[in-house]
DNA sequence: GTGGTCTAGACCACG
DNA sequence: GTGGTCTAGACCACG
């Protein structure tokens, strides 16, 4: 999997980092169980410091998304806990870009379709 | 209309302002034309900085949600520009958000239901 | 509150800083909405690195003791979560040390004894 | 006696095994003069390198939880020294626990019924 | 060889 | 002035 950091995004690198690697999994690009780099070779192939995939990962384990030992560097966890929900935080962003959307005079349908695309079929 | 700061959000507060404001328009609490509170009023009445709600307001109006003249103070845009898209901000944003909805267990149909929630009917 | 570090510890020094304030609140010494030391304060004062504090903070802002903003610093929260329950890691930690207890040869007299002046009147 | 390893601990594998000892040693499942293991079966039946396995053991010897010969391999000490008392590390930990109970809003009450539990009629 | 911790120092956004 | 991010570099425990 590659992961590509936007210099000029607002959002801070081990972000974009870790929401990635989320997307990743989601989308079954990375499977459950699968290695991911190590910290070093990560932060060598896309240029930054080890500290910051270090943080990004560290995040990812927190979160229940991945685990990491010494051995084996970092790999995906085979169950990830099912909250069947959003977070707070979540919800609240989905309702901002779900009110800009409506302003922007964007159709329900059309909306849904964006949403279709992205879940997958 | 009312904004509620959250002090525990790690949304700063100019955007949460932006964001109550421009979620205001969206569901039609705040009306094309109408009146928004002065820099001052507003800052006094959430307790904070005056530089903050003017920072919030420069924003709106250079996304073109409020227009501001030195007769009126800050007025809902009546013609807000028709993109009919979602900003690639956004749209990153919302794959993240789905991304992460699908790998907590989420159902297409629960997800489906929360967006129309807060779509309106 | 005079936080201090045994640099001869195993505890990393960040979670030495984090484990001290959660005691601190629990003890009533730090208060709810209290202010914390800046960042920058109390790395000067214990003589260690910002990020290290910084850390600690974060910490333990995730675990919802404390918030920060930008404006006044760290505070202690005044509605901490109650789950009303050890966490996982907490309960294999006390079965542990009470294993320890009970083959040194203590009795449960005792050790309740301990668990009482800990707790408090 | 069996031993898990739990791969997602933050608890290194080496502690994880001589706490697990430690803990049958304390209820009883492993009784004095008990034969353990060779270092090389339990790496083999747990999976892990017999390092790990021989560290866990050494630290167990050194506290003087079990001894070794030559002969006989590795068995539960009869007379495991009685300090009837915590060590400070542990105390240390204790207490970082009863506060983040109490913090928690776990009773008096309820920490005791726990307490009793662990420590066995 | 791996992740985890820590430093000294810098720059930035927020308020 | 505050916390947040990031770097370059170091050392350590674990396995």
């Amino acid at each position: 999997m590659i992961i590509k950091i936007n210099e000029y995004s607002d959002v801070p690198i081990y972000l974009q980092i870790r929401n990635q690697i989320v997307m990743g999994i989601s989308s079954g690009e990375l499977s459950a169980g699968e290695q991911l780099p190590t910290v070093r070779a990560l932060s060598m192939e896309i240029g930054i410091n080890t500290m910051t995939v270090s943080k990004a990962y560290q995040i990812l384990k927190s979160e229940g998304y991945i685990m990491t030992d010494r051995k084996n560097g970092a790999r995906v966890r085979t169950e990830i806990n099912q909250t069947k929900s959003l977070s707070n935080v979540n919800k609240e962003e989905l309702k901002r870009i779900v009110s800009e959307a409506k302003i922007s005079g964007l159709s329900k349908g059309e909306f849904d379709k964006i949403i279709n695309e992205m879940w997958g079929k």
